[in-house]
RNA sequence: GCGCUCGUAGCUCAAAUGGAUAGAGCGCAGCCCUGCGAAGGCUGAGGUCGCGGGUUCAAGUCCCGCCGAGCGCACCA
């Protein structure tokens, strides 16, 4: 059990001890949150119950303290405890504990980190699900790595995590897509074509109209126009997944589910949902158009399902999608990505989602904002169809792909995010996760070193490790796992690239300090228990590197 | 106009749940390798946390107002 945890327990304890002794007055005792004090003089852990305990017990919150204290049962020889004013208690692990914890990190190995949930929840995390209409860009990668890290955390924290990529292949924008395509298509030929209004501009479908025509030559050309847009089209369509699947896995994004939206009609699905919102009573018909009432269910307007042409929105498709993850893969929870421009989607949605009997608690949309491409100055607004935008290949390709994903998920989902491809171009030869992953080959130069000299460290005494250098590496080491809890909790990885540097910083400042492989014939017992926290540091490091995704290397 | 999100160091961003002195990278001024990787370590300068109220023992964090930015407010997705 982590430490935090612990440390609740036993205050939640002495807090009821004291109250049917008399000690401390009775009444509700809020619940007990363990915090990391930043300031090391106070301690590894501080509970702040006094403070909030003290305007209901009518006492100062120090009296409170003092009362608690000799209740906590610190005979465990592992924490010793403190009152410190305005009325925190602190506690401080001793070093034995902290000594031994470098034993338990090498045991687990990379499971290091992990958690076990007493009730593991079956999460899909649907992220990235861009139209096929086009290539990745950059503000797609954000959403990307954001999902994968979130994914990746979620997993680690004991959950049973399925990521999932939505194909948006039916509808206006696809056979925009199609009829774009198409007239590349007779273009590479040599034809005259038209680009059809509300077309696709990008140079890249140029290209896919070319290759289309380089592998079928005339065969499409000759079919009836409407069977070869379709034709043409699916080609395309094949093509593009497949460019995007490969660009996204060059930052190491994978999905374990692509998931077709015109499936969900050819297999009914889509049917049998509206036939469940009729039932409801949710369902309008009104000047042609099919509407889902979602002003009764207290959304500022309804929205149309159907439209009088008979063809349905992307809403009602995003409603049969939603049943098809709860109800028919019976998800316990689900966690869209999305971009802040489908912002005003999140709460008709889960309106939807509770019409069909879901608890709407079960969707969490996670809105990440929208990244402004910059020129110089000037504010360049990404455009699909007008097709200026910055793929992300051309990232990848100037950056890096370690680079650009601790780029990405360092940032909050929240956070508006400029991105000048000039400054991100000169700002990734120092990117901080060099750093992180220097800290990485340099360990790993250590541990060579020790081999070749045919150094054995699994006997190493870990309470020789007494340098404050040695005992904070290992006091950071024993962060992780809280930290995987939080931010699987709150679904905000991008707690980890900071503590990956800390972990480096804490690092390179040991290395700094103390001599790991030494000659010295007298320093060879410290130096066996070095290497064991160097390999201790190793495991967390890569741990940490490899939740985020990125290489782990062993030179640079 | 209404709704959602954001405003923290010169720049890019953190601050885990409301906690004790607001941090890091880059940039800037210095210092440190004749033993394990200097892509490193150390020191320093740099902040009215957009502005004004409020709640609280405690506010960058919660509430209200204002200013500014992004996004949304379709029978588009």
């Amino acid at each position: 059990m982590l430490m935090k945890r612990r440390i609740a327990a036993m205050v939640g304890k002495a807090a009821t001890e004291a109250q049917r002794q008399g000690a401390l007055p009775p009444g509700p005792v809020p619940e007990i949150e363990v915090e990391r004090p930043q300031n090391p003089e106070h301690g590894d852990f501080a509970v702040s119950l006094p403070l909030k305990l003290a305007r209901a017990a009518r006492m100062s919150p120090m009296a409170i303290a003092q009362r608690l204290a000799p209740l906590l049962p610190t005979e465990e020889s592992i924490l010793e405890v403190n009152i410190a004013p305005p009325g925190f208690l602190n506690f401080s692990v001793r070093q034995q504990w902290l000594q031994a914890q470098v034993e338990e990190v090498i045991r687990e190995g990379e499971r290091f980190g992990n958690l076990s949930q007493e009730l593991p929840q079956r999460v899909q995390v649907e992220f990235v699900s861009v139209n096929p209409t086009g290539p990745v860009h950059v503000g797609h990668a954000r959403g990307a790595v954001l999902g994968s890290g979130l994914a990746s955390i979620l997993a680690a924290a004991g959950h049973q995590v399925t990521k999932e990529y939505y194909i948006n292949d039916a509808g206006a924008q696809m056979s925009a897509f199609y009829r774009s395509l198409y007239a590349r298509y007779l273009q590479a030929l040599g034809r005259e074509a038209a680009m059809p209004e509300n077309g696709y501009m990008g140079d890249y479908l140029v290209e896919l109209g070319k290759e289309v025509a380089s592998e079928y030559g005339e065969r499409l050309a000759g079919m009836p126009e409407v069977e070869a847009v379709s034709a043409t089209g699916k080609l395309g369509l094949e093509k593009m997944l497949a460019l995007i699947r490969a660009d996204l896995s060059s930052i190491g994004v994978t999905f374990d589910v692509w998931f077709s939206e015109t499936s969900l009609y050819q297999s009914g699905q889509y049917q049998e949902t509206m036939e469940l919102l009729k039932q409801t009573g949710y369902l309008a018909q009104r000047e042609g158009a099919i509407w889902f009432a979602s002003t009764l269910l207290g959304e500022d307007k309804d929205n149309v399902l159907v439209r009088s042409t008979g063809e349905p929105t992307y809403f009602a498709s995003d409603i049969a999608y939603h049943r098809h993850k709860f109800l028919a893969q019976g998800y316990d929870r689900v966690i869209n990505i999305w971009g802040a421009d489908h912002q005003g989607h999140v709460s008709r949605l889960k309106a939807a989602v509770g019409a069909l009997g879901v608890e709407p608690k079960r969707l969490t949309i996670i809105i990440s904002q929208l990244v402004t491409l910059k020129q110089g100055t000037e504010a360049v607004r990404a455009s699909k169809r007008k097709g200026n935008i910055v793929t992300l290949r051309e990232l990848v390709e100037e950056v890096g792909a370690d680079a650009c994903r601790f780029f990405f998920l360092s940032r909050s989902p929240e956070s508006q995010m400029e991105f000048d491809l000039e400054l991100a171009k000169q700002q990734s030869a120092d990117n901080p996760v060099y750093y992180v992953q220097y800290a990485h080959a340099r360990i790993a130069s250590i541990l060579r070193l020790a081999r070749e000299r045919r150094l054995n460290w699994s006997g190493g005494d870990v309470t020789l490790l007494v340098d404050p250098a040695e005992l904070d590496i290992i006091r950071k080491m024993l962060h992780l796992p809280e930290l995987i809890e939080t931010m699987a909790e709150r679904l905000e990885p991008h707690h980890l690239p900071r503590y990956a540097m800390d972990l480096a910083t804490a690092f390179h400042w040991f290395y700094q300090q103390c001599r790991v492989v030494s000659s010295e014939p007298s320093d060879h017992a410290i130096t066996l228990a070095r290497l064991k926290l160097v390999d201790a540091s190793r495991i967390v490091l890569a741990r940490c590197l490899s939740l985020m995704g990125m290489a782990a290397p062993e030179w640079m």
